[in-house]
DNA sequence: GCATTTTATCATATCATCATGATGTTAGCA
DNA sequence: TGCTAACATCATGATGATATGATAAAATGC
């Protein structure tokens, strides 16, 4: 309802590669089998967070994709932000011009709501996923 | 990025007979006409919203589609209902188990926000949204 | 019954998303 | 240099949403 099945993806790679740990690169083919989601579309999936500045990405021997920052520094809004669709704003029904100056019919109801989801994404981070929860991101 | 473009359609093509008023149904040409949305594709999209209780619609002559409910009864949740994937449930991670028994990662943070949303859609009517807002839906 | 008006539906086309398999590219190491 | 491990990318296919055009079915009025 909500994401794609792409930044679904893109997020419990991110949370598997948070787990696993800062101190070597975890492998497409390691974070392909955790997930089980075929291994080709996960290395799109994760080589486009890479251009986005969430992962970054070492080839060779000891490689794999590693976060960039810390958990605590890195909001769902940036890991899910790339599989959206570019021009998406926030008016329900789709419009190009719509906004506090011109409104659809639902603007301004649906601005309380949709401000709270907006705030969900920018304000939740990785670690805060992480913290205490012992609960699975793979199945 | 919240609903499909045939659930918009859905909703501004309710708002547009909820304007044309009660007296005499509308016909699926001069819906698509002021909407400037595909005929035949409108007309299988109101059909559903027929199948969904939605609008009640007339063949033949003076014939075409009405409002089963007054507007202040008819809410934003039953219009756009008909046009989400079956099975589509709240988990952001798209999680057939996930519930507050079997919570994923993101479960406890996420329902309040999906909470805000999910009263949005079931609280807000067709009236509402026509109440004093002399704004444009079919743009 | 027949012509007209209207919705209902079918067959098909188009497009984006999701997915797979093959191949290219880069890094490390002997 | 040459081998191997790993990510990068390309060509292609599968699926579902969106759209179009043709045709069927129903209601009305003559």
């Amino acid at each position: 309802m909500w994401l794609n099945s792409t930044a679904q993806t893109a997020l419990r790679a991110v949370l598997c590669i948070a787990e696993h740990g800062d101190d070597l690169p975890m492998r497409v083919d390691d974070i392909a089998t955790t997930l089980t989601v075929p291994r080709n579309y996960l290395s799109k999936t994760l080589h486009a967070l890479t251009r986005a500045g969430v992962l970054r990405s070492t080839r060779g021997p000891k490689g794999g994709f590693q976060l960039v920052d810390p958990p605590d520094r890195l909001t769902m809004a940036r890991v899910v932000g790339p599989f959206e669709p570019a021009g998406e704003k926030r008016c329900l029904m789709g419009r190009e011009t719509c906004g506090d100056a011109h409104p659809c019919l639902v603007h301004h109801r649906w601005s309380r709501a949709a401000a709270v989801v907006e705030t969900f994404f920018s304000q939740t981070t990785v670690a805060d996923l992480l913290k205490k929860n012992a609960r699975s991101h793979t199945a």
